[in-house]
This record gives structure tokens, C-alpha cells and sequence, in this order.
RNA sequence: GGGGGCGUAGCUCAGUUGGUUAGAGCGCCGGCCUGUCACGCCGGAGGUCGCGGGUUCGAGUCCCGUCGCUCCCGCCA
């Protein structure tokens, strides 16, 4: 996996790749001092470089000016130490070490450099404060889970240039300096030089260019893609963040699919993570909702949702029977046999609410089938019984409903569901989930601007009942609005998180214009902003799809680290800024001047 | 933009009801120590209690403001 470096006067060995084979060698090593043990007339040094740690052991017979120099060595200075490389004995092996069957006798040793006191532990546990562990980045790069997980990631980027170049893939470029397409993110902006008043925006994907170089011809394509969002940061949000991101044409989902479930198994594996063999599980929107109230479900517990409205729609309880009338819906989970306290219910409750729903029913079975809940009262023996089947519970049973919309209702189980795995510690470790939702809508109602959003993006392919001719579309939205219309799309979940999503694009411009103007694009504003997308689209377009995954995600999930940050090798705080650097920072009066932004130059920024 | 948590020695933290000179472990410095690997033992240095204001005889502790880190909502694939 690792060669040996070439030798050089520094080293002729990686020290924390030395073992037993090595033993009666000499072998020379570089790195910095990770720790040491100074006995008086005996002095350890853990040695450390990028392979790990190795013992070097100083005598006072093997010199008095070598040993006077170990005695002055601190943490992290910098050594090329030459030595024999000695089988310790047995007491004195090492288990925890990966070479801790051997030691390095030291004959010899150069100081390269010394080093300040660093202001936090170097250790691969050390629980530090973030902010400085950022300001001193180079040193928290050092420490082993820092190296692990970059090293990881480039395992992770290496088995994805192999796969793909091996499957014909071409990696290609795609310009970081490009021009604003908003819709989704904000845009961050680039003050041109050469055309004052005007501005590039950096990329928030390389959607279009993917589909231009399948419209060259291209076939399959492509690339490690860093892209830009400026929106509010997140444990899994960085405004500059990595994607790979593909495309093939002559293409179906299935295609598509396939070639990136041979990827992600083999990805997958390099972080050990047990994940069942492809093909992943599929389930729809519309199950994905309907179950697990989010369109990314963690299925590694159960508390699934169950829609009871039919059982208690003639109830006497008010809360149901209006929501019922009102054409929402009642849904509920079986939280299985648990004491729960009603402060717990209160709390529940609180985060139902924070969810959006009105209020949380709860409900225990008794041993005789009734119910010892606030609104058993209202309900009839019958509405009692088949809610209890429905849910599928059993005496002990704790049942949790919510009144509201559908949607409302589904979103505030789905928290509620999380929240309970949460408390209740039901995901086991080492257990993963990896699925496919599939069969989205291809728009969802934005009711603050009165209009249909893209589930999506506006370049996936939708389909509607008829078909997905531009012909059928029509129909359709004339029929029943554009809400009906489906979206060839898939989204890639694991462990309830999205780790990627595609789709099959529109390659027909006809479909491209009724997706804008069902948007409410008019055809002026769609030809100035995706004009070039449009006219490509007229010069011979082959059916074509693909996917992007995050990256940082991905690495995240393997190396089991809860923030993407711990797998980025410089990344921003929550507020966006670069402690290391001090980014973002103001500039000199000059050269806002020579960008044309006056008013800051004016200001005398 | 909103909500929660946090900010005390280099690091990780404790600090009672507002009350004498603000503590611990680790690290650091010095001494001793030839088989340690979280080495051990002895000694020592080290504090703008994030910052500003207020209440009080007295504030790490209470109040107001502010900055920063972090988690979440909004926003965002």
C-alpha cells in the first residue's frame, strides 16, 4: 500500500511502517517527536510521521553528544534519526503500537528544526476547542485522526478516478469563474476587472457544463467538482464544498443507477462500513413521506409512521374530526412497550410542536385492548380497535399521533421519529442503510411567492401520466396543473442522509421552456439567463442523466465523524470565516478602485 | 434573521447562597531516575474569569449590551 521513500541523507524508511522483518536492520527515519520519556540514563522518543509512530531509544553508550542531544529534544521538533532497528523483548513489546514489536537503537541523530510548545495536545482523542484548533490548523492537521481522514478521503477520490476512468469515463473541467443562474443558492459573486459593473458568480454545480459536454458528444463524463453556495453554514454545509459530479448519455435511471451503485459499494467498503450488496432498496416520494415523514428516511430503526385518518375520521374528538373535514390527515407511530413519564410526553409534545404540528396524542394499551390516553373518551370502542391494529400494537404499546395537513403531519413524525431514536438509542452501531428515493414530484408548492418550485432543479426530466412528450405534459398540466407532473430523479440516502441525487435531464428544448414557464420563467427572461442551454438543446441533444454526491459527506459517513469539517483540510466556521487566514478580510481602496466598486473605494475601505 | 449550548491557567474543566489570597488534572520549566510507552517521584512558574457597562460595601457568580465558537430552524441539494 505504502512504499518505502526513496533514501535520501533524511530518511530510508517510514517509521510507523518498521516491523519484526526490519529487525537487525539499520534503517534512518524523519519526523517529529511525538513524545518523550526521559528515565535520566535512558531517554524514549515516540517518533512520528505521516506511516505512524516508532520508539527510538537513546544510550548513554552509544554516545555522550547524542545523548546530550536527546536529553534537549521537546515535543514536535523535527529529527532524522539513524539507528538499529532491534526486536524488543517480549515484556517490553508493545501492543498498542503498530510497531510496537520493534524499537530503533539510536547511532545517530540530526536536529532539523525546533519547535515552540504547541498549544494543544497532539493526540488523536484530544477534545479541543474548534476555534483553535482551526487558528493552529497546521498542528491539528498533524494529529492521527486528521491524517486518517484526509488520507481516507484520497482514498475515497482515487477509488472514484479509478472506477470511473476504468467504466470510460473522461474527467473534465468546468470554469470556476462563470456566470450567475440563480434559482437555489445565492451566488457568490466575482467583480470583473475588465467589464466594471459586472460580475462572474462561482459555480453552485457544474449542471449545465455536464449536460453542454453531453450535448458535444462527450458520452460520459466527470469530475471532482468544488462548487459555491453562499448560504448559512451546517455540521454538513461548507459555502465551498466537493462534489463528484457525472453524466452520461444514451441513458435511463437504471444506467445511471447501476454504474454508480458499482462506485459507491466499492467506496463503501474502503471505510469498512457494512453495507448490504447493491442493488440499494428503492422506495418513493411518496413511501419515503408517507412513512418516515422526510424524503431521506434512516430505516436503521422502525417507528414507522402509519396514516390512521380513515379509522378515526367520524370520531368525536374534535381535533381529528375537524382536520379530518378540512381533508388533512391523522397519522401515527407505535413507539413500541417503554415506560415513558409524562414529563418525557410533555417533551414529546414540545418537539412535535417545534415541528409544526398543533399538538401530539399520545396513547397506552392496556391489557384489555383499551386505551389509557387524554382522548380515550372521545374515541368509540371500534375507532379504539382499529387504530390499534392498524399500528399493529400490543399491550404496553405507546401510540403517537398528529392531526394536521399531510404534510405538517408527516414532517412532525418524521422530527418526532428522529427525536425518539435519538433519546431512546436505537440505532445500533455498525448498522448502515443505503437506499434510492425515487419518483419525485417534479415541483413542490412555494406558497410565500405563489409558485412552483423544482423539487429538483429545472433541467430534470418530468414526466406525467400520459408520458413525458412535451405533448402529455401539456396535457397533463392543463388537466390537473403542473403539481402533477413527475420528475425522473433519485436521490441516494444513507443512514438518513442525502449523499447524492440525479436525474435524467430534459434533452428536448420544447419540454425546456414549458419546465421555465411552469416556473413562471417567461420565455425573454429564459432565453437571457439559460439562453445557450436552450440553444444547444436545438443542435441535437441525446437522452441523458447523472448524479453529483457530496463528497464531504460521503468521507464523513465512512471515517464516522459527525461534522464534515474534521474531513476537510481547511475548512470555515459556522460564520462562514477562515480563522487561519483571517478570510474574509477588507482590501486595499486600490484595488476595489480597478474593480469599479466605487462606493467602498469612497468609503476609503 | 430566529432559538438552544458554551466562553475561568497553554489545554480540558470545577468553582456552593454574591464574601478572605480563583482551584484540579494534563501540559510547560527545574531536579532526581537505565525499560518506559498516559513513565514515575520532588519542586516551580503560569489568571484581562471573552469584551464593555451596570447593580452592590463586595461580582467568575446577578442584570444589560456586545464579540466569538457550536448545534438547530429559516435558507440551502
Amino acid at each position: 500500500m505504502r512504499g518505502a521513500p526513496r533514501a535520501n541523507p533524511y530518511r530510508d524508511s517510514w517509521a510507523g511502517d518498521l516491523d519484526a522483518e526490519r529487525a537487525g536492520n539499520r534503517a534512518r527515519v524523519a519526523g517529529w517527536v511525538h513524545n518523550r520519556r526521559d528515565h535520566g540514563g535512558l531517554i524514549f522518543i515516540d517518533l512520528r510521521d505521516r506511516a505512524g509512530i516508532v520508539q527510538l531509544v537513546f544510550h548513554p553508550e552509544n554516545g555522550p553528544e547524542l545523548f546530550a542531544a536527546a536529553e534537549r529534544l521537546r515535543g514536535e521538533y523535527v529529527i532524522s534519526v539513524a539507528g538499529d532497528v532491534v526486536l524488543r523483548e517480549e515484556v517490553n513489546v508493545n501492543p498498542e503500537l503498530a510497531t510496537g514489536e520493534i524499537e530503533i537503537q539510536a547511532t545517530d541523530m540530526t536536529v532539523l528544526a525546533e519547535s515552540l510548545t504547541p498549544p494543544f495536545p497532539l493526540d488523536a482523542d484530544a477534545d479541543v476547542d474548534e476555534l483553535l484548533r482551526l487558528r493552529n490548523r497546521t498542528l491539528d492537521l498533524r494529529r492521527r485522526t486528521m491524517v486518517d481522514a484526509l488520507v481516507l478521503r484520497h482514498e475515497v477520490v482515487r477509488t472514484i478516478r479509478e472506477t470511473l476512468s476504468d467504466e470510460d469515463f473522461l474527467e473534465v473541467e468546468t470554469p470556476i469563474l462563470t456566470r450567475s443562474t440563480p434559482e437555489g443558492a445565492r451566488d457568490f459573486l466575482v467583480p470583473s476587472r475588465l467589464s466594471p459593473g459586472e460580475f462572474y458568480a462561482l459555480p453552485q454545480s457544474p449542471q449545465l457544463f455536464k449536460q453542454l459536454l453531453m450535448i458535444a458528444g462527450y458520452e460520459r463524463y466527470f469530475q471532482i467538482a468544488r462548487c459555491f453556495r453562499d448560504e448559512d453554514l451546517r455540521a454538513d454545509r461548507q459555502p465551498e464544498f466537493t462534489q463528484l459530479d457525472l453524466e452520461m448519455a444514451f441513458v435511463g435511471e437504471d444506467d445511471v443507477i447501476d454504474v454508480n451503485e458499482r462506485l459507491m459499494a466499492k467506496v463503501f467498503a474502503l471505510g469498512g462500513l457494512d453495507v448490504p450488496a447493491p442493488p440499494y432498496p428503492r422506495i418513493t416520494y411518496d413511501e419515503a413521506m408517507l412513512r418516515y415523514g422526510t424524503d431521506r428516511p434512516d430505516r436503521r430503526f422502525g417507528l414507522k409512521i402509519s396514516d390512521v385518518t380513515e379509522h378515526v375520521a367520524a370520531s368525536e374528538f374534535k381535533v381529528f374530526a375537524s382536520v379530518v373535514g378540512a381533508g388533512g390527515a391523522v397519522r401515527a407511530i407505535n413507539a413500541g412497550a417503554r415506560e415513558v413519564a409524562r414529563k418525557e410526553l410533555d417533551e414529546l409534545t414540545e418537539v412535535a410542536k417545534r415541528a409544526g404540528a398543533g399538538g401530539l396524542v399520545w396513547a397506552f394499551v392496556q391489557e384489555d385492548g383499551t386505551w389509557r390516553s387524554p382522548i380515550a373518551k372521545f374515541l368509540s370502542e371500534g375507532e379504539i380497535a382499529k387504530v390499534t391494529a392498524a399500528l399493529g400494537a400490543s399491550p404496553g404499546d405507546l401510540l403517537l399521533a398528529v392531526a394536521d395537513t399531510a404534510d405538517a403531519a408527516a414532517n412532525a413524525l418524521g422530527v418526532l421519529r428522529l427525536e425518539l431514536a435519538a433519546r431512546w438509542g436505537l440505532v445500533a452501531a455498525g448498522v448502515h442503510d443505503v437506499l434510492w428515493v425515487v419518483d419525485f414530484p417534479m415541483f413542490g408548492r412555494n406558497e410565500e411567492e405563489d409558485r412552483w418550485d423544482p423539487l429538483h432543479h429545472p433541467f430534470t426530466a418530468p414526466t406525467a401520466p400520459g408520458g413525458s412528450t412535451a405533448e402529455a405534459l401539456a396535457a397533463a398540466a392543463q388537466e390537473r396543473g403542473p403539481g402533477s407532473w413527475r420528475s425522473r430523479a433519485y436521490d441516494l440516502v444513507a443512514d438518513g442522509s442525502e449523499l447524492g441525487g440525479g436525474s435524467i435531464r430534459i434533452h428536448d428544448p420544447v419540454v425546456q421552456r414549458q419546465v421555465f414557464g411552469a416556473i413562471g420563467l417567461d420565455e425573454e427572461e429564459a432565453e437571457q439567463r439559460f439562453g445557450f442551454l436552450l440553444e444547444a438543446l436545438r443542435y441535437g441533444a441525446p437522452p441523458h442523466g447523472g448524479i453529483a454526491f457530496g463528497i464531504d459527506r460521503i468521507v464523513a459517513l465512512l471515517a464516522g465523524r459527525d461534522s464534515i469539517r474534521d474531513v476537510i483540510a481547511f475548512p470555515k466556521t459556522a460564520s462562514g470565516a477562515d480563522p487561519l487566514t483571517g478570510a474574509p478580510a477588507p482590501v486595499d481602496a486600490r484595488q476595489l478602485r480597478e474593480l469599479g466598486l466605487r462606493s467602498l473605494a469612497a468609503r476609503g475601505q
